[in-house]
DNA sequence: TGAAGTTTTAGAAACGTTTCCAAGACTAAA
DNA sequence: TTTAGTCTTGGAAACGTTTCTAAAACTTCA
């Protein structure tokens, strides 16, 4: 058998569409289309060429693929830190939504990092993926908006929003701390503290904005003392926390206004011994296996995560099919509070 | 300017090396060596070609690099769930390792399908990956083990075992459940029950085995009722910590062998309101935000799931460096017991 | 049986790089 | 100024597919 076989990196053979059709006695063309469009080869020669694919175990090389078809069935889903449950579930539901259209998810993590942000978009967008989903670290960050506003492939946002024709899922976060600060209110607390994200991202903005609209449409002063929105890490609610409750005219309740900030604020009361509402009532974000497990279980402002990652793909798909130009769309989704026993009521 | 510039389906330039090349007014060979052996080409010519580049905004395509080069610069990474926050540490942590080599990684979730493992593993070696990271799910299926005994890129196993000659990360399992039953015992524990997965994979075997011989050792019988070992997810862990504490005989102590078990444990305890360590003794595996904010915490048998992942991206950058056949290399790192306050004494 | 039409096939070109080889341009020494 | 040597460069081949064109092989119907 003088198979034109040659060995790859590892020591063994590499099959070619040409040695399957020198071996079924065909041209590579033929091969080609009984892989790809079986029904314009006749069915004989069909079964000669699978006899030889399956004898000599060949399977097509997805670089020279990707090369000719110039796409990749990929697509490129960055975010800053995949040990974030709501980024592995929306990451999940997106993966399930893409799958039975033929696109895989190639997941880059940017541990938050500006640099690394735009090198991913970079290395994705020149022949490694078809499509983007992406949340950015920093809506402002010159590097990452650039590239997005030059970007070669259609791209969606999860829960972020900047000033370029993008496509974007998002959730109303505004409504859904309005609802749960007037829960908090109706309990009787004034003294309200949120932590929360910077202004840099629009959760940040727009948890504030729910927050303030709260207190003005109740009439109640804000307590702008207790309003801390710089970022969503476990860092940041461990610290915050641990200011506002060693603080001399401490909140009576606190929302912890990000899943991993409702970690840091846990944290912090484990280390100093504060009970959940004994000693502060606790409004959470997003389910999650520490929210609904803590004793209680912690009220929180719910999402579906798996919606969001659902749309984000279905969006993609539609601009992958028909690539002209369709306006940029921007999906919202709602919360809703689900109560659980962390919320106490307090005397007036 | 006569670009020999053409659309894709974005609707934009596409800029290739041959434009680049004639507009610096030399070859392409020329270009690609400026690119890439920038050494080797004169100053002068350097310049010329690097303001070109800069002018036309010139990137090399990826899928032409992959196909020429014959590599990706990526390793495939296979789990079964990414929201489990294990996998999502091992993940970060390989890639922390392996981005300053230049290799990204790309992620694929198998939700525990034999069937997607397989294909997981079929798209990712035939040119997509150059090297394999992977959890599989069952070491008997013979779909994955066929492939994985004709891989043709290299491959490490996190917490597997394969009669095949395969470089795997191992977890000494036996002895942290050893260790931690014999904890119990300590505390006067005769009745101790396991929850842990089936012997289809590592863990399940030697996390029974270990548990075992703690009774050998300390010469106990062993309460072969209270094992329960056939998986490790959420809804197992639910079932089973059920049907122990509501039967007639039930355990003064429960070990949840794994991270997803002790989330279901748990939200059975929730269920039928049973207090840790009131009503029983409860120890669970690895480090998690469950484990660590419940109150007590919960005490645990921790290992460092970073050092997992570095070492998974090592090995397979040895193999990757030099392909020859090197035998395969079993690393296994201990785990050890942290103390929280989930267990309590019981009188004799 | 032959003509007209349709289906199937062979073969070559193309995708955008990298790399090889040979030729050209320099430099240093005689 | 020549020659031998070294650097640098141009140009073509190659990577393994898909797809296009045109030719060949089949049908169908008279």
């Amino acid at each position: 058998m003088g198979l034109a076989a040659k060995m790859n990196p590892g020591g063994r053979k590499t099959t070619t569409i040409r040695d399957v059709a020198s071996s079924a006695g065909v041209s590579v063309g033929t091969v080609s289309r009984s892989l790809n469009a079986p029904d314009s080869v006749r069915p004989a020669t069909l079964a000669k060429v699978r006899a030889a694919i399956q004898s000599l175990g060949f399977q097509p090389d997805s670089r020279a693929q990707n090369m000719r078809r110039r796409n990749t069935m990929t697509i490129g889903f960055i975010v800053d830190d995949i040990s974030n449950p709501l980024h592995a579930s929306s990451f999940k539901a997106a993966d399930a939504e893409l799958r039975p259209h033929g696109y895989s998810l190639y997941l880059i993590n940017t541990n938050g990092r500006p640099a690394e942000e735009a090198s991913a978009v970079d290395m994705l967008q020149y022949g490694r993926a078809d499509g983007l989903i992406m949340t950015i670290n920093n809506e402002q960050d010159p590097r990452t908006l650039k590239r997005l506003a030059e970007l070669r492939i259609p791209s969606v946002l999860l829960d972020r929003d900047i000033q370029l024709k993008v496509d974007a899922v998002l959730t109303d976060h505004a409504s859904g701390i309005m609802q749960a600060t007037e829960y908090l209110m109706d309990l009787g607390h004034r003294r309200i503290a949120i932590i929360t994200a910077g202004s840099d991202i629009r959760p940040g903005r727009e948890r504030v904005r729910g927050f303030v609209e709260a207190f003005t449409r109740r009439g109640v002063p804000l307590p702008t003392d207790l309003i801390r929105s710089q970022s969503l890490s476990v860092e940041y609610g461990l610290r915050e926390a641990t200011a506002l409750m060693t603080s001399p005219d401490r909140p009576t309740a606190i929302i912890a206004a990000g899943n991993r900030i409702l970690v840091g604020v846990l944290r912090s009361f484990q280390q100093h011994g504060i009970a959940v509402p004994r000693d502060v009532s606790l409004i959470g974000c997003d389910r999650s296996d520490v929210a609904m497990l803590y004793p209680g279980p912690i009220t929180i402002i719910d999402r579906d995560v798996d919606e969001i990652g659902r749309t984000a793909a279905q969006l993609l798909l539609e601009r992958l099919g028909q690539p002209n130009e369709r306006p940029a769309q921007r999906v919202s989704f709602p919360t809703r509070l689900i109560l659980g026993g962390s919320c106490a009521a307090i005397g007036r």
